[in-house]
DNA sequence: GTGGTCTAGACCACC
DNA sequence: GTGGTCTAGACCACG
């Protein structure tokens, strides 16, 4: 289900709750999923389990997940997290592009990859 | 020249180099502009010495200053650095691009702010 | 008669004795009427009965019900739990308003806050 | 500088935790002030590291204090949790008062408490 | 079985 | 010295 990448900087709680947001948000796993338990998921790494609850009990506070105990964790609403990722998004966006723009970059090349990245979800706006 | 924000979580001496690069970058240091040597820039922000030859010795790394042993360190020319950071930044575009698009965010809002946060630099293509 | 909310952190069957508490308070359920079995209950909430077991324990030592063995629960008369639960309630008024006076909210805000969301039952003084 | 209660039913985290946050709002810990180093702290309480860096890190949440790494935690400005934490004691209180009104308590004995328990903050209305 | 908390002890980056 | 992460192993409440 997950991977982890030894090479990576960044700890690994973080790897984990960044490879189950993506999940989510692609739609692999949907409201009210199980998700693995604390547990199970952390002999299917080979990690402590405490690293793995670390990281559902951050997925939780940012509303991709929720936990009841005694009965696991399960996947949250969309509602409780669209707003906020793609807010964080476009903030990360705008400290790009003004750098960019720093850069002497020109805007015909950023618009460019827009259209090259994006596949365009007209229906959103 | 510079600032030290100890709320920011970075370490400090990422925060230095961030800072001096961005005043290369924005033009306020040009090539073979005079360095403050690292002792008087240390007193100056009020941190260890150590902590501003960490930044220097990134910086030199990076393209950005060069050394000379006896004088002191001196701005570099923008071609030891310009198309570095310029691929970095556009890497991060295309990363922040793929997510908004899983997002679901629409192409004409990212657009609109490309015409918003950037000038425009016609000639560099 | 009950709905449990699995997005909440409490366990379930504080839930459980919470709601039963809110139906004899508000005098949905009166003295001496029937309580539900703990079997029935349970299959109606789809959960272990276990924890209606739970559930009613607590509610009769806290005076809620009572129990007739081979007839089952009823609920018990206000006089057996009234006076602990405005009590309690009123302990808890107590610190809330301490701690709103250490964070220097003003007095005149709180009486307007109990003018809004109190009816004013003069009678039972 | 802080008591632990072993009776008390509460995790230790949250104990240290609700502790510190009344040292700040009282005003005993301004801000800037050095807070004691997770290591010593932890000595100080005879309990393990880990349980006070939790508690850290939820008032680092909480926008009580700030960390930098290398250097420790400090106590951080009114401005980042005074409103968050007088908005939900507001909401306690409005809960507690629902409360006491389908338990039939008058309004006027409310009031009288609020007289009895706030020296009645003026000013900041 | 589940998640939540805690301990003891370790290693790392940073200052 | 500081905080941040991780492991190994334990006990508890809950269902």
């Amino acid at each position: 289900m997950i991977q982890i990448d030894y090479q990576d900087k960044r700890p690994i709680y973080e790897q984990v709750i960044e490879k189950i947001q993506n999940l989510i948000i692609i739609g692999v796993l949907t409201e009210n999923d199980k998700m693995p338990s604390v547990r199970s998921l952390a002999i299917d790494l080979s990690i402590n389990p405490n690293t793995i609850q670390k990281a559902y009990q951050e997925l939780e506070r940012l509303g991709f997940i929720y936990t009841v105990k005694g009965r696991g964790g399960f996947v949250a609403s969309q509602s409780s997290w669209k707003k906020d990722i793609s807010d964080e998004n476009l903030n990360n966006l705008k400290d790009v592009l003004i750098e960019l723009d720093k850069l002497g970059v020109s805007k015909s090349k950023v618009h460019d990859m827009v259209d090259k990245y994006m596949k365009g979800n007209v229906e959103n706006d």
